[in-house]
DNA sequence: ACGGTAGGAGAACGCTCGTTCTCGCGTCAA
DNA sequence: TTGACGCGAGAACGAGCGTTCTCCTACCGT
């Protein structure tokens, strides 16, 4: 096994586990046994657990926002891509396995320990703020509203997380309408 | 020291050291050390940390809601409440030592693991909602709001404490004057 | 005064886990 | 063929921490 696929498998399995139980929770041993990689492998990959952490949230990010946007690009009308975020995220929150935003639930469990983990959160946050910026401003929407419909966002992702319940989504979705109804 | 003083004590050590640093970064040598009760009795009075885990959410749940109410209270207008609600989120943001919400952190970090500590989340949190829902029943508003009120209000939570930011605070409290005004 | 009990200080125990080390095997170049 | 090397399996090490235990002191009723 090349180093390219032991990374890879690494990365899988780290995904897979930290999203699902924690971070704190998952060891380097469970690491190895459901990625098939060595310790000693993985300590050449990744010289500490908290590098493997920074590359699972790094490659999440890329990934999560790659199919977001691609979701969205779908949809030609500019406005209704604003809305699209909230279908896309809804979509999400019912997908099996799910349990909340990784960078929020990262947040909590390491932001107070964790300096990478935390700008790691922060970038990945800003990156969304700035994507929907971008959405607002091809709309010819004021600025002013990119803040309000990225807390919806945030709202229904925390609240479709803690609840299990994709409602969330919904309800962002229609409070984002009358947001854009209202200016 | 007699058994009520020594458990506020615990309880007030727990909840500074908890919040700051998160849950599982806190030793219960840390609790005795902050607090000046001894070992021996933080486990007659909580036989095990996820007990007193669950004390400390619990007891911080009733006094956080209390805060709010009185501080909501305090404005006569039933509609006005509702953004009081808010103002009182963006004051609780730009305190010392601010670091998100309690019980999104405490999910993050243990909501994988503690059905208990999942519990008393999911309960803080429909209780807030259920507050919401007064407020805008009071105000003669639709109850779909109810939703979209909350989870701008969770939006802030997260975001004020990920970027430590209170501009977050006021950011929700203009959408929700707009999802009022819409209504 | 004195035996008994509660409580404090902190050592001890056992487990988990991040990280490193050992050993043995297979591979490949010379 | 052989010796150096890379790698996997898993033991080992050391720290942290939840929980319990030991020992000693102080106070209580009689």
């Amino acid at each position: 096994m090349d180093s390219a696929t032991a990374r890879d498998q690494a990365l899988d399995a780290a995904e897979t586990l930290f999203y699902g139980r924690g971070i704190q929770s998952v060891g380097m041993d469970d690491i190895r046994g459901a990625s098939g990689v060595s310790l000693k492998r993985l300590y050449q990959l990744f010289p500490a657990k908290e590098q493997l952490v920074e590359a699972y949230l790094e490659r999440r990010d890329v990934r999560w926002r790659g199919e977001l946007a691609a979701y969205v690009e779908r949809e030609p009308d500019a406005e209704r891509r604003i809305l699209a975020v909230f279908d896309w995220l809804q979509e999400w929150f019912g997908e099996e396995g799910f349990r909340g935003c990784a960078w929020i639930n990262s947040y909590g469990e390491l932001g107070a320990r964790s300096e990478r983990v935390t700008g790691q959160v922060r970038a990945h946050k800003a990156a969304f703020r700035e994507y929907l910026a971008g959405l607002v401003a091809d709309a010819g929407l004021p600025d002013a509203l990119t803040g309000q419909l990225y807390l919806l966002a945030e709202g229904a992702m925390v609240t479709a997380g803690i609840t299990g319940d994709a409602r969330a989504g919904a309800e962002a979705r229609e409070a984002a309408r009358s947001l854009l109804a209202a200016r």
